[in-house]
DNA sequence: TAAAGTGAGGTTTTT
DNA sequence: CCTCACTTTA
């Protein structure tokens, strides 16, 4: 391979950052000026023009998807199969040294990691335990405090918690935490990577060892990095390593959950000898949507200094529309995506971004009366659902793990008439012997301790789970997960649930058999970690969620945060809600300091639109039940003007709709449906009808489809049929 | 043990 | 106003 292949298509500040011999280097890169592509390119340089082993380069991300598609970005280039290349988030790459050096780090070789929802369970627990007064101190609150703790590199013992009450408190939650996750040897997102800066801090064997085997390491959306992942870096790098962050000060927009786009800064300070290239030149946008992310982001004092260009011609003006209410909002977003159809665009192109998910609820509205197909992000990911939480469990359970968290998820579900007291004795049974909840139930078995029903009961479940454990060894990964799903009786419980809802939790489990199965296909690279199949599926459910819904092949509109629009791009763009208050966020306009990152994230916004884009704000809205009258956002005025094409709509006669009539009972008027009726319609399925509104032709009627929220459609349009 | 009732809270989210 | 988690009730 030769040197062209590889600069093929970059510019010359990309070439010079893929090349750059410098042993730390920083890419300021603006947004769509193909950072990720810098990364990738560097790496294909690193192996194909250095000849550098990709077993010694580490790449981090920050998402598992961001990984994946890393890796296929880089194996394109490089035409081959990377193989053992280290390439994955901070939490996987922490994960997969502690398994390696489980002992090291003070942990049981058969460590859990919880997810935040394991996580607020262990801490309710604790908080049970010490007598707190839940009211006062709510469970949530002390989880963010404990997050925020571990974030920092910081131990109950390094905490100066005599400065106040609260400190002191949430201090000693803090250590009783600790406490059940050590003996439990559980280990919580933030844990995975302060045990592992620990582990390479108070082992200088291992460090040198790693500081030696990742020559070369390389962040991505280096601004989101937290003070942990920035120590870790740091230390990882050593005195002789090579590192390469890139990111953008002006697409911080995390700071609220730890992350420090000082390090940006900090990195071209102590990282010695470091070589900054910013780049500035845009792909994506025209030159008015890019003249209005340069002047909005240009009112934030303190920016590192990037100015985004591009080769593009002027484009299209950016249209402001100011609705009458969220309603009318959109009914315009919806028919300027219907005109943009009719002009040959397509529906993947149009992506509708807000800043709070209860915003979508009326652009879903508004779609679904169209009967366009569109895709929404955010939600319950796959292996966040209960269904699947609890076939996880049965699945620790069954590996041979006494994972209490597991136990008690399970123990009564599908129910078997195990209830509060009869775990409340395992429980006392299990503090006082000092053995996990599942060794102090066979006890109590053993020992006939219990009521003959609650004996029968427990007995039940323990010989489905070790009926299970039996089978492990002659089972492969997707028999065994198909096992545990049947034998648990979760299949059954859920198929005796009425409606959609048990239907579409069948399915997911259904679901997870084959992912097992799939999961199992993965080739296993270098696997000196010799962690069991069963193990690595387990990991890999709580490290990665999953998406929030299977990706369907139909081609719709996309709807989403400004959050989680980050990173993607769209030729056509709405931007909601555009009002103070809204966006600007109310508490971000209270909160000192906080609007700053208010408008880092329109910058985003904007910069997400190639061709298009729209604003829109409305006079009124609907807010908590009460119509608030926002102005426009402050940031609309930061645009110029003659960027802006402003639509004033022509006043339509707004027909106030009755509100649903106070008793809606029965028969939906004049139509041939009822509440509580079951419906199929052609897109969603199966749903009933929970509410309605108007009547005859005007009638709309919500109805709650399997896994989604519940819908409005027109009865007229929807073309709804009765299921019997 | 599921269904109905009560009450707080309502920004953004990945791991 | 709507949702959710949690409690009370039949």
């Amino acid at each position: 391979m030769d040197v062209s292949k590889i600069f093929e298509n970059l510019n010359e500040a990309q070439r010079k950052a893929v090349s750059s011999e410098n042993a730390s280097l920083l890419v300021l890169a603006g947004a769509g000026s193909g950072k990720t592509r810098v990364i990738a390119h560097r790496v294909a340089w690193l192996v194909e023009i250095l000849e550098i082993n990709p077993q010694s380069i580490l790449t981090v991300t920050f998402t598992n998807k961001a990984a994946r598609e890393m890796r296929d970005r880089i194996e394109n280039i490089v035409e081959a199969q990377l193989g053992n290349f280290w390439c994955g988030t901070f939490h996987g790459i922490s994960h997969r040294l502690l398994r390696r050096h489980w002992e090291e780090s003070g942990l049981r070789k058969d460590f859990s990691i919880l997810d935040s929802e394991d996580q607020l369970r262990v801490i309710k627990r604790v908080c049970k335990s010490m007598l707190i007064d839940e009211d006062k101190w709510p469970p949530r609150q002390a989880q963010w405090y404990i997050n925020k703790q571990k974030d920092e590199a910081r131990r109950p013992s390094e905490i100066d918690s005599d400065k106040d009450y609260f400190n002191e408190q949430m201090t000693k939650i803090y250590t009783q935490y600790e406490e059940v996750c050590h003996r439990e040897s559980l280990v919580d997102f933030g844990e995975l990577l302060f045990r592992t800066l620990t582990l390479l801090k108070s082992n200088p064997d291992i460090l040198s060892h790693y500081q030696r085997h990742f020559n070369h390491i390389l962040v991505d959306e280096f601004q989101d990095t937290n003070e942990i992942q920035y120590q870790f870096l740091k230390l990882l790098k050593g005195p002789d390593g090579n590192i390469t962050a890139v990111g953008d000060d002006d697409q911080s927009v995390y700071g609220w959950r730890g992350a420090k786009s000082e390090n940006l800064i900090r990195f071209s300070k102590e990282f010695l000898g470091s070589e900054t290239i910013k780049l500035e030149q845009n792909y994506r946008s025209s030159q008015v949507i890019l003249d209005a992310a340069n002047t909005v982001i240009r009112n934030n004092p303190s920016r590192m200094g990037k100015e985004l260009w591009t080769e593009a011609k002027e484009g299209e003006a950016i249209s402001v529309y100011r609705a009458f209410n969220e309603e009318d909002e959109a009914k315009y977003v919806v028919s300027s995506i219907k005109s943009w159809l009719a002009q040959g665009g397509s529906l993947d192109e149009a992506a509708i971004l807000y800043r709070s998910n209860a915003q979508s609820r009326v652009l879903e509205a508004a779609i679904l009366r169209e009967d366009l197909p569109y895709r929404i992000y955010g939600g319950v990911r796959f292996y966040e659902r209960a269904e699947i939480k609890n076939a996880m469990a049965y699945l620790r359970l069954a590996s041979g793990n006494e994972d209490d968290a597991a136990f008690e998820r399970v123990i009564n579900i599908p129910t078997r008439g195990i209830g509060k007291k009869t775990l409340e004795l395992i429980r006392l049974e299990a503090k006082n012997s000092n053995l996990s909840l599942w060794k102090s139930s066979e006890n109590l078995v053993d020992t006939n301790s219990l009521s003959p029903k609650a004996l029968q009961s427990v007995q039940g479940f323990l010989s489905i789970v070790k009926n299970l454990r039996l089978e492990i060894k002659d089972l492969n990964l997707r028999n065994l997960v198909d096992h545990v799903v049947q034998m648990s009786g979760l299949i059954e419980f859920h198929k005796k649930e009425p409606g959609e809802k048990g239907r579409t939790r069948v399915d997911n489990l259904e679901e997870l058999v084959s992912a097992a199965g799939e999961f199992e296909m993965i080739p296993i690279e270098e696997d000196e970690e010799e962690s069991s199949p069963v193990r690595k599926f387990i990991d890999h459910a709580a490290l990665d969620a999953g998406e929030t819904q299977a990706l369907e092949h139909e081609s719709a509109i996309q709807l989403m945060t400004l959050h989680s629009s980050k990173g993607l791009e769209f030729p056509l763009v709405f931007i909601t809600g555009f009002e103070e208050g809204l966006f600007p966020h109310q508490r971000s306009i209270e909160e000192a300091g906080q609007l700053e990152e208010e408008r880092r994230l329109c910058y985003v916004g904007i910069t997400r639109s190639m061709k298009k884009l729209h604003f829109i704000h409305a006079e009124t809205r609907n807010l908590y039940g009460s119509e608030t009258y926002n102005p426009p956002s402050r940031f609309l005025e930061e645009i110029p003007k003659e960027l802006i094409n402003e639509i004033r709509a022509a006043r339509e006669k707004r027909t106030y709709q009755k509100k649903n009539s106070p008793v809606n009972s029965g028969q939906v008027p004049e139509t041939d449906f009822s509440l509580g009726q079951r419906v199929k319609h052609t897109k969603f399925g199966e749903g009933v009808i929970l509410n309605y509104e108007g009547q005859g032709a005007n009638a709309r009627v919500e109805v709650k489809f399997g896994k989604s929220s519940s819908k409005w459609l027109m009865v007229e349009f929807a073309n709804l049929s009765p299921v019997y």
